[in-house]
DNA sequence: GTCTATATGGCGATAGAC
DNA sequence: GTCTATCGCCATATAGAC
């Protein structure tokens, strides 16, 4: 089932502007810029896309979709909670080490359109609620530590993406600017997180 | 102890500029709209700092001071690491909660020019070797549970600014948009990161 | 569809009067 | 020190030839 991406200018543009803005932002980004890493000139741009503004979106709502990832099959599992949770644990931390420009991305943007923001989070139909309600019941059931369900999934999502969103600051104040270091660190923590959370949780 | 605040030109425009740099960013800011702020004109800004870029690092420099509190004399105290890290929790959110934009800004300002971060990081002295030593003491002495000292750092910077950087996002997903309810949640955080982290890390 | 050339506007920065 | 006026540049966007 592998995605057959066409080489044709719509697609080139889109691949330029993902990567520049992704890394640049909305306000950083020159569209001459876009325009030299497709290799094509900047009118073609407004030709396909008009605005700025309008790429910008197409390409926001692409990257956001990858930070709320479909999980619904795991929730709906009945494997016990801290194997779910270390599933999940284990595949968005792998998400961000292969997309490690999405959080800064996507914690700039958020504050800029706020209405727009939340016409993303409706179309693509998100909705904690089945989450919240399966950390609920584990609560209720006695199988980890009672706490308002929404703090535990602050507390999962903050420290999966915060090393990856203050990369530059944490890896000079703690890894002397090592970047092979960090990077084993940003690794390991697909283990330490999911360690850390467990040992909170979980009633001993 | 109270701090004389002079009401010349040269304050209003440091003033003006904190309270836009800090909610607009460097790119997204304009000369003009620090300028009404100020309730001057823009020439004058050029006048007393030449440049934006140096008007924009006079600011950034003042504001990372502030999440990198001095807080040698809590290392240094004798209080049982609990209530060291039950102390720092709560002023930390507490500097957080009064100044609500620093976050974003920070994490946005950090990837622009890791030089400038370094030189700031340098110039103010900022060192984590005690607090790392710190935390490995404790972890010797079997007071809490041994893990590498700068995961638990990271899990302390990132349970407490998470929220803060993500508000839009986790307001409107897990909140219903709820202003006032975000910020009880937010307040509150002062109490459960200091639970979530505590019943991680002491042995039971 | 793709290009070159250009319009249009905004921004940082400066000149120069007071 | 403070202002108005303006320069020079660069960015988005469009016109129009091919």
């Amino acid at each position: 089932m592998k995605e057959i991406k066409k080489d044709n200018t719509e697609n080139k543009i889109l691949e330029a502007a993902h990567q520049v803005f992704i890394e640049k932002g909305m306000d950083g980004t020159r569209m001459q810029e876009i325009a030299n890493t497709a290799g094509i000139n900047k009118a073609l741009l407004h030709y396909y896309f008009r605005t700025k503004q309008k790429l910008f979106e197409s390409i926001f709502a692409k990257v956001f979709e990858q930070v709320f990832p479909k999980i619904e099959s795991l929730i709906k599992s009945d494997l016990p909670i801290e194997e779910k949770l270390g599933v999940f644990i284990d595949k968005y931390i792998d998400i961000l080490l292969k997309n490690p420009f999405i959080p800064t991305f996507i914690l700039k943007e958020i504050n800029r359109d706020p209405e727009f923001l939340a016409s993303v989070i409706k179309s693509q139909g998100i909705n904690p609620r089945q989450i919240i309600e399966m950390f609920q019941k584990e609560m209720d059931a006695g199988n980890i530590r009672k706490m308002d369900p929404r703090e535990l999934m602050v507390n999962l999502l903050g420290l999966s993406i915060f090393p990856f969103a203050a990369k530059p600051l944490m890896k000079l104040v703690f890894f002397e600017n090592d970047k092979k270091a960090y990077n084993r660190f940003l690794e390991n923590r697909k283990i330490t997180v999911k360690e850390f959370i467990l040992n909170s949780i979980l009633l001993k």
